[in-house]
DNA sequence: CGCCGTACCTGGAGGC
DNA sequence: TGCCTCCAGGTACGGC
């Protein structure tokens, strides 16, 4: 589900909601969801603490506290925050972690929810999150992705390029919806092998990632079907795909249907007619 | 070693 | 209605 402008606005709600308030209860509903730790471990290490801040890298969410430790959420598919006033815990379905927050008077609860069960969350030291960190590619929106950074990575990879693209080795935060639609922006098929693109191809792409990542960030990320920021509210930017999720529709540019894909296991969406 | 198929889960959509 | 198949925003892992 959540893809570099979902956790970025995840990200945000969660600082906006609790940046500066202490856990005073964890209760871990679903022990996957932070495996391998045993749930007595988790709610040891995160009971107590202060969030100093949050933060998005790639697609994971992570927060400072206050004793120097981090803790971090992957969401993988379906995983999904919820900060809510407090009430009588009924076991909802999906429930996987809720953590009680109070300081002074003000009291507030953060559920997470998981349909599918695989996103996970864990309290790591900050050397460890510095060896997780440095595993992850470099951020699109960044200074330090340059048209020249990206031309280094296509040139390294003899993959389909919508494949380079989804890798968080290279690029962090990119996902199949994004993947896809930059390369429709920039008029390229995401077929074609990342090492064949010519200086102009990858400076379009450049740019491509960068409008649609963008734009996507400021309409608060795409929902399809699970994904809602932190009060619950929907995303702006599936109104504005051309290509993701629209097989046998006219491109919203040339008029060709658009089609679907298999590229190592996973739908490209793409138009004929306009990428090359 | 780079790349790909598969597995991990649940649920929604669509065919019959 | 029910049963089946396919598909889904991600990524770790094993194998070639």
């Amino acid at each position: 589900m959540p893809e570099l402008p979902e956790a970025e606005t995840i990200a945000r709600g969660l600082n906006a909601t609790i940046a500066g308030r202490r856990v005073a209860r964890v209760r871990v509903h679903r022990a996957e969801a932070v495996a391998p730790v045993r749930p007595a471990t988790f709610r040891r290490a995160l009971s107590g603490r202060r969030i100093e801040g949050v933060v998005r890298r790639a697609k994971w969410i992570m927060a400072t506290l206050d004793d120097g430790r981090r803790w971090v959420t992957q969401l993988r598919m379906t995983g999904r925050f919820s900060w809510r006033a407090p009430s009588p815990l009924n076991l909802e379905p999906h429930l996987s972690v809720s953590i009680l927050f109070r300081d002074g008077d003000a009291v507030g609860v953060l559920r997470f929810y998981d349909v599918r069960r695989f996103a996970r969350m864990s309290i790591l030291g900050a050397r460890a999150w510095a060896k997780l960190d440095a595993r992850l590619g470099v951020e699109p929106l960044s200074d330090d992705f340059t048209p020249a950074r990206l031309a280094w990575l296509v040139a390294s990879s003899r993959a389909p390029l919508r494949n380079l693209l989804l890798d968080q080795a290279r690029v962090a935060g990119v996902g199949n919806i994004y993947a896809d639609e930059a390369c429709h922006i920039a008029r390229l098929d995401p077929r074609r092998q990342a090492d064949s693109l010519e200086r102009r191809e990858v400076r379009r792409l450049h740019s491509a990632i960068r409008k649609v990542l963008g734009e996507a960030v400021e309409r608060r990320g795409t929902s399809l079907s699970d994904y809602r920021d932190v009060l619950g509210g929907e995303g702006g930017f599936q109104n504005q795909l051309d290509v993701y999720g629209r097989a046998g529709e006219p491109c919203r540019r040339c008029g060709t249907r658009v089609e679907r894909a298999v590229l190592a296991g996973r739908s490209a969406f793409f138009c004929s007619g306009c990428q090359v």
